[in-house]
DNA sequence: CCAAAAGTGTTTTGGGTACACCCATGA
DNA sequence: TCATGGGTGTACCCAAAACACTTTTGG
């Protein structure tokens, strides 16, 4: 779509109101035709690709944070959230990029702005729907979309490594958490399931072991069988029992 | 001792070189006696006790700063060090411990001060050898000393949250790391080294189990024997292949 | 010789992988 | 009936756990 909705702010931002120096970036993960993607925008007319990120409200949770700028950029709420690391890289100070996103976009600004200042970035991954996402650009940005996570555009700063850093947390966490649950469609093969996993770890996995490890796990349910119209027997359906998040 | 040595800053800090809302909490893990100690320091003439923490300078790398702040308190230096969170409740924002300390200490201050606005703590975990700290208080603090991880004071803002999430990332991390290297001797005992790891898991251990995995682990090296003047055959002593960090 | 703790060999178990085989399906 | 992919049983491997046994030491 790309309409500005009414949650969305539209206004300048008052930067008195959030803290100074503190940045939070969200490396957020879609699955789509057994490719995983991360969500990227691009800043106004300067060609200057980041990952979504925001600041911290003075009267705000961290976490609540997070939540708020996930929701901010792709609409979505209540998102599985996972702090992974904190950056505070001295490259990060490099006001190049903001500068240049600054002067292209006409907004006035002394070396004090807010955004020219040196910032620690406390980073968040989150699983969510590819298909329920709408990427919207915000007031410094004119994109806001999917990339595949091989074929990434050049990141400013150290957006880079912090990606490389959610995906391993991902790829390390990934026996401990309902991966597919906010990945898949509600219902899915188990060949599906193992994509998912094989694209997240970047390896094939053993098919018989990954079905009986799953099956074994609690986690899955079978439901009925699924025609695929194909030349073979039909494989079944499987929903996760927990619910949605 | 308590004697202030000249790396350690006696005079009063100049705030403008640090980043204003970032502080960095370190947990800094001991063992003596089979027990796990924290290392705790307590505000003058205040009662209040808390986790030795620092700030950023703003051209300082977020690691270094961890690794200063660590040698400010402990005078060891180039220790393993983790970091494993970063804590943004609100509640870090109560203002009422620091005023006390201030207050106390006679310290001129408005409400403006550094140390009385909010901070989210960057927070590291490290090992360090019991024996070979020398707990010196800084300007602030007039004691500080080791408390047995399950005896601790209670602890000013969310310290205690911090512990508590610091033994958790100790306890996975375990396996993956040469928990025993800063925090035994030199040479040990097999039973030491599994008194050690049972100490930090709070759980019992398969003393046979417990011996072959660390054979087979390679981090090991056998030495002659030990003396113990007890009733029994005497044991190994081992040393780890590792150096010491 | 006994008790206590250290060290080591043997057995059992359980998870993971490999492989074989059958099943269902459409061409 | 063939090819293809899904589901499951069986065999094997390896590492961890459980157990048994021997060794060493001082009393």
């Amino acid at each position: 779509m790309g309409t500005m909705t009414d949650h969305r702010p539209a206004e300048p931002m008052n930067w008195e109101l959030y803290m100074p120096g503190i940045s939070i970036d969200c490396v957020i993960f879609g699955y789509h035709n057994k490719e995983l993607k991360i969500l990227i925008l691009e800043y106004k007319k300067s060609g200057i690709f980041a990952l979504p990120g925001g600041f911290l409200r003075k009267d705000e949770e961290l976490k609540d944070a997070a939540k708020r700028v996930l929701f901010e950029r792709t609409g979505l709420r209540d998102i599985y959230l996972n702090q992974f690391h904190t950056f505070g890289s001295l490259k990060r100070g490099d006001i190049g990029p903001m500068h240049t996103v600054l002067r292209k976009n006409n907004m006035p600004f002394d070396n004090r702005h807010f955004l020219l200042q040196r910032f620690i970035s406390v980073s968040y991954y989150a699983l969510v729907d590819f298909k329920q996402v709408d990427p919207v650009a915000d007031i410094l940005s004119d994109s806001c979309q999917w990339y595949d996570s091989h074929h990434l555009p050049p990141l400013m700063l150290d957006h880079h490594e912090i990606f490389e850093k959610a995906l391993e947390h991902l790829r390390n966490n990934i026996d401990r958490s309902v991966v597919g649950l906010n990945l898949l469609d509600d219902t899915f093969t188990m060949r599906e399931l193992q994509n998912l996993y094989e694209t997240i770890l970047g390896e094939k996995l053993n098919r018989t072991g990954f079905h009986r490890k799953m099956m074994l796990s609690g986690q899955l349910k079978r439901l009925g069988k699924k025609k695929t119209g194909k030349a073979h027997r039909s494989p079944f359906v499987y929903k996760f029992t927990e619910e949605k998040k």
